[in-house]
Parts: structure tokens; sequence; C-alpha cells
DNA sequence: TCCTTAATGCGACGGACGTTGCGTTAAGAT
DNA sequence: ATCTTAACGCAACGTCCGTCGCATTAAGGA
């Protein structure tokens, strides 16, 4: 393997500095929400020096994938309860819960991802793994022969997560959980009925 | 009627000024997107001051609430195509229509709604608009007995719309407009199925 | 036609934002 | 323990953004 150069310094004061920042930005983002996120009010609640977050996180948008990825979990994957609707119903309510978390990360992002194409593709390719991982759900559905072959799994997942998504973020009306899960099911129903 | 007092000023002049800078930032939206739209640049290109701009819209958000509301149609309703699929498909064409545009004035507003309150809630009136004329589509297919009676109008549009939204705004991937029919023909297969 | 007064044009100001040059600290290697 | 050098702290600068006071224009009524 090719060792590289020097490979920079994850030593200890960056990655102290970095918790510190970042644990700073969820806070503010808690307190003032996303439109009053700025780089001086992170620095002044984290104590990092603005040169130092404008040189390594250049924008808001910046901190804010840099939160995304270090909260994303390498090790995901969706419950298996034995279902097809069982298993929807549990990515749906992980969604709805990501949607309605306060502070949610994930609506900072999605504002973020309007501002800076960084922003837009740190999320694109965060999905675009999500999405890949819980086709594993329609995987299990197949071999159970719980449907049709050939089925579109992008579209079904598509299906069962995007009213929340659009209720949620773009709508911005309340969408409860019993709704959510109703939506799982609705997805569910087609894919077993070709 | 209430008279009111002499109610401003909607004259030549202004109205004038109105559709310069309108126009104008139409313009800046379609060379430089979104993000690249300025007020100082909608100033430039309109001949129209700095300071006047910043008087009557505040904000670039202000410009494109604006130019939402200068486009809204308050005759508009769904077409009638005798079917519910065929009247939901219609519905997705003129949503997959609106987001694919360049420069699409929706994918613009829907990035204003991010950044200022005012912009979000015009986009939620603007929708919710929409959203309780389209139900018109479900009354007729209620009238002509195609499904179960207590079916939830805004679920059902949800399901067919939604999946647009999310693919083409959110998770900033193509979707092409016989995919977006074949979302249309999924609602109606679970309205019709109760 | 003249008068009143919104609406617009104009210049300048203050503040927030992002950048740059340089000194200081500490991580990691010897 | 010592050295090298990323990473960070600090202060100052230039730019962009939004606001304000005042002059000018023209819409709508008398």
């Amino acid at each position: 393997m090719t060792e590289g150069q020097h490979a920079s310094r994850p030593g200890g004061r960056t990655a102290r500095v970095r918790a510190d920042v970042l644990a700073a930005v969820e806070a503010e983002l808690a307190e003032q929400g996303y439109d009053g996120l700025t780089i001086d009010g992170v620095a002044a609640r984290s104590g990092v020096h603005r040169t130092t977050l404008y040189r390594r996180w250049k924008t808001v948008p910046g901190l804010l994938v840099d939160l995304l990825e270090a909260g994303a979990d390498d090790a995901w994957e969706p419950a298996d309860t034995g279902s097809l609707e069982g298993d929807l119903i549990a990515v749906n309510r992980e969604v709805h819960a990501a949607l309605t978390a306060r502070p949610s990360i994930t609506q900072a992002v999605i504002a973020a991802s309007f501002r800076t194409p960084e922003a837009a593709e740190a999320l694109t390719r965060f999905w675009e793994d999500r999405y890949a991982r819980t086709a594993l759900v329609v995987r299990r559905a197949a071999e159970r022969g719980e449907l049709a072959p050939g089925l579109d799994a992008h579209q079904l997942l598509l299906t069962a997560t995007a009213p929340i998504y659009h209720q949620l973020v773009l709508l911005r009306q309340p969408m409860s959980r019993p709704e959510a899960d109703e939506h799982a099911r609705t997805a569910a129903l087609i894919a077993l009925r070709p």
C-alpha cells in the first residue's frame, strides 16, 4: 500500500478542536436553528478561533457536512422484522425520527444543500449509501418469495419514504408516526400485488 | 365595500419597475442559478436602484416569493381526463415539468424557503392551495364510484407526487416523465383497492 | 393645469463576513 | 530530550451587504 506522505496530523489537539466545534454547531443549531447558524457564533461558543473554522470548514454548510459525516454509522443496516411490511415500517420510523428530532441534523443539512454544491453532494452521497443498504429489505423479501421478481427496489423505497420527506420538509406540515407507518404499508401493498 | 384610504399607488411606474425587476430575477436565475442570485445583480440588470429593491422586496427570497405569486394562475384546476389514473398522471406531469424547467421557479422558491420564514410560508400557502384544488380529482373519482369512500385525498396525492419532489429536489437525481407517470399509476392502484 | 405625496434615485455610512501574514503551540518523529 | 512542521491563535485588512437621510420624479386627485 502507498503509505503516502506524512498523512497530516489527526492527533490529539486537532481531534479535540473538531469535537468542540461540532458540539458547538449542534448546540447553536438547537438554540437558533439553521438560519441563525454563523461561523462567528460557533467560534465563540466552541472557544476555537474564527480563522481555524474558516480554514478547516470554509463555510457553515461545510460544518454541517462534517457533522453529518461524523454522525454517520458505518455499520448501519435496516432492521430485519421478518416481513417486507414490517421492514418498511421500521425504515419509515427511522426517517420520521430523523426529521422530527430537535435539532434535526438532517433538516439542517438539507437546508445547507441548497447553498453550496459541497453540501448537496455530501447529502446525495449519504442518501445513495442509505438507499443502497436499504435495498437489502427488498432482496430479503424477494428471497422469501413475497414479491414479483424484477421489481425496482429504488422505486419501492421512494414510494415508502418520499411522502414523509415531502410532508415534513417541503410542505412543512406535521405527520404522525402512524401516518408514516401507513405509507410504508401502502408501499408494501404495491410490491405484493404486481 | 370599504374603499379604504388612498390604497397606495399601483400606478404606471411602480408596475413597470416591478415587471423589470421580476424579469431580471428570472434572467439571473437562468444564468447563474439560485445561489448566484443577488440583490445587486438584479438591480444592475433591471436598471432599478438597489435601495428600491431593499425597500420593496427586502431580500432575495422576497424577490422569488413575488415571482411565484406573480406567476400563480388564479384559475388553475386539474385536467379532467375521465379516470383517476389519467387525472393523476396529468397532475404528475405538471409537477414534473415545473421541477425540470430551466430555470425552475419552483426549485428556486424551495431553496429560498430554507432561508426566510416568509418564503417558507409563501410556499406552504401555494401548495396548500394547489393540493386543495387537486382534491377535486379525488372527488370526481368518488362520484364515479371508482374508489372506496373515506379515502384520504391528501394522502393519495402525497403518494402520487411526493416521489417526484423527493427524487428531483432532495435526492437531486434525474427522473424521466414515464417514471413520474408510473408513480401516478401506483397511487391510483392503491385508491382502487382498499 | 397645478398640487400633494408615494415611489424611486442617490450617496454615504456602519457592520458583518471572509481573507491574509505572521507568531505560537503541540503532535509525531528521531 | 530535541527537532521539525502541521495546526492553531491573533490582529488587521478589504469587500460585500443592508440601512439611512435627503433630493428627485411622477402618479392620481382637485
